[in-house]
DNA sequence: TATTAGTCCTATCAAATTAGTCAGATATGA
DNA sequence: TCATATCTGACTAATTTGATAGGACTAATA
């Protein structure tokens, strides 16, 4: 798994909407500007994460994104996905098993692959967005931060 | 963390040489055509395993390459840092830690990825070339086949 | 109905990375 | 001195990455 700046911007972008889930939706202008992100860009990430089906959007004025699920019900290892690819450190898990069954020399070599992308996926596929504003929220606290809201 | 080429190559030509080790050497040409790997490109790689001390050459006739260490003492994580970077989903370690502690409203997103990157090393930096082998081993005696040896 | 504020869609681009190749210099044993 | 090695550096083609640009479409509202 190698996370790119898409992949990056995605999640930001999704822990946004996150923190505002069942309020109000937020604009494309408005998630890049409080995230700090590239705006053309960040709205080609959100176009893919509309096409997975990870967030809604309203067309026109006062149109904007939501998520089209609650923040517990998306994991980080399905946007993950859905913006960089698998989660294995080559290829992906079955062609890392077909490599495992063809080369017995190599076997012990795509073992430890599949391992790798097996931890990966253990932490990846459990966290959910809503772990993860609670671990932020968290943070903050301990460090007596606060103000981190959007609404 | 992603594997390319490079980092998959170096590893099953340090697997070719582990199998070998204090026996003989392999030069170049005899791990490109065991191990079909593009030769000129192997080399290349042999250079920067090299350079990290990870394996040493002898010039000239009957020339080649051998383990610089034990297959014991050489890890996986070792070898893909050598070639391919650091274990990190992005950056690197400090990197990450830096993250965490600069946006508190990202925090959480950061600790996941140093998560990620702790299993992936919690796994690779304890594996060595030999145990590699002996799973290799283990999986061909299991499946009836062999003959996987160089020598 | 024109304006405004949005999303949607496609094309383009520069830089970096990846996976190699090529040509030759250098070392060494026979 | 010849054959066989490693070493060195430059080059290249294709892909990926991280963007930007321009406009089409859509919906609320003055």
């Amino acid at each position: 798994m190698k996370l790119t700046k898409r992949g990056e911007y995605g999640l930001r972008a999704l822990l946004a909407l996150a923190m505002v889930h069942g309020q109000r939706t937020l604009s494309l202008r408005e998630i890049s500007s409080k995230e700090n992100l590239p705006t053309k860009f960040l709205e080609q990430i959100m176009m893919v994460l509309k096409r997975s089906n990870l967030v809604e959007s309203v067309k026109g004025k006062h149109g904007g994104y939501s998520l089209s699920r609650s923040p517990e019900k998306i994991t980080v290892g399905e946007v993950i996905r859905a913006v960089d690819g698998p989660l294995a450190p080559i290829a992906n898990a079955r062609e890392i098993q077909k490599q495992i069954q063809k080369v017995d020399r190599h076997a012990g070599l795509y073992v430890i692959l599949l391992d790798v992308r097996n931890a990966i996926s253990e932490i990846l596929d459990h966290k959910s967005l809503a772990d993860i504003c609670n671990q932020s929220l968290e943070i903050a606290r301990s460090k007596g931060t606060e103000q981190m809201y959007y609404i």
